[in-house]
DNA sequence: CCATTATTGCTATGTATGATAGCATAATGT
DNA sequence: ACATTATGCTATCATACATAGCAATAATGG
């Protein structure tokens, strides 16, 4: 039977969002990385010193949940913490980390690239500002 | 600063698919129901004499998981078991549970209205199939 | 017909994620 | 200077989703 709640787009979202997690996170387990720790690296490369409250708020992780996830990039060596000031400390990638990155990114562009290839051509190119247009 | 993933379709529909589940969880909470027992009630009104199995494979909801949200249903006076034979047994709506779902079908009527609208025009009619080519 | 296999419904359990509350300290602004 | 806000963190809880295992039943194929 096909499901009759694929005409609703808010369902098709989630499914649509589920399906493509479950495979994102099979692909980056070789690296030993979650896709959120994938994404506070990538975050890290693009913003020089960034806190951690600050990938937080742009990555919409609260802040409570950034020290368990920073704690674990810390002891797999990939990232490191500067003092900004006396309270505030910038999260910077290690070496191992820009290497950790890099096969991140091959990753994530391979992805990405199925991803899309995988919507009919007639509606791909709208497909990102759509989905950019339900998110504040 | 302007997110800096935001151009990768899949952070985006992770993004957009969390956003919409949020706020969606929200507006059923006055219902007494999570978004799952929702999507249930919605497919055991449309599908006659669908068992527990059954609704978990089309909502891509394990058997072990399945058993507790019927029981919560159940508890609720929403739904109700008949027995199919021996092993099986069809989950049905009771009076309450249609009620239930009428109100539910007001309230994701109106969100999908509104998430529809939330998208620019030029790519709205696009979403839904785009976002249907993405899952199994 | 009977033996094997598959399915059903369920418990128990583990793990990932997200949220809240609270706390000590430090920075900020009026 | 003092009240307010921000930071980084711990502890804790709820939810979602996954596996393993189990007892009973159904379905299948030699």
């Amino acid at each position: 039977m096909t499901d009759p709640l694929a005409h609703q787009p808010g369902y098709a979202l989630r499914r649509a969002a589920n399906a493509m997690m479950g495979e994102l996170a099979t692909r980056l387990a070789p690296l030993s990385l979650r896709v959120s720790e994938a994404s506070i690296l990538t975050l890290v490369e693009q913003c020089k010193d960034v806190s951690s409250s600050e990938i937080g708020r742009m990555l919409d992780i609260k802040r409570a949940n950034m020290a368990p996830l920073l704690a674990r990039l810390e002891v797999a060596g990939l990232i490191r913490r500067q003092p900004i000031d006396r309270k505030s400390q910038a999260i910077v990638l290690t070496p191992a980390g820009e290497d950790r990155l890099a096969a991140v990114q091959r990753v994530i562009n391979q992805f990405e690239r199925e991803l899309l290839a995988r919507v009919p051509e007639a509606h791909r190119e709208h497909l990102l500002p759509a989905l950019n247009a339900l998110w504040p």
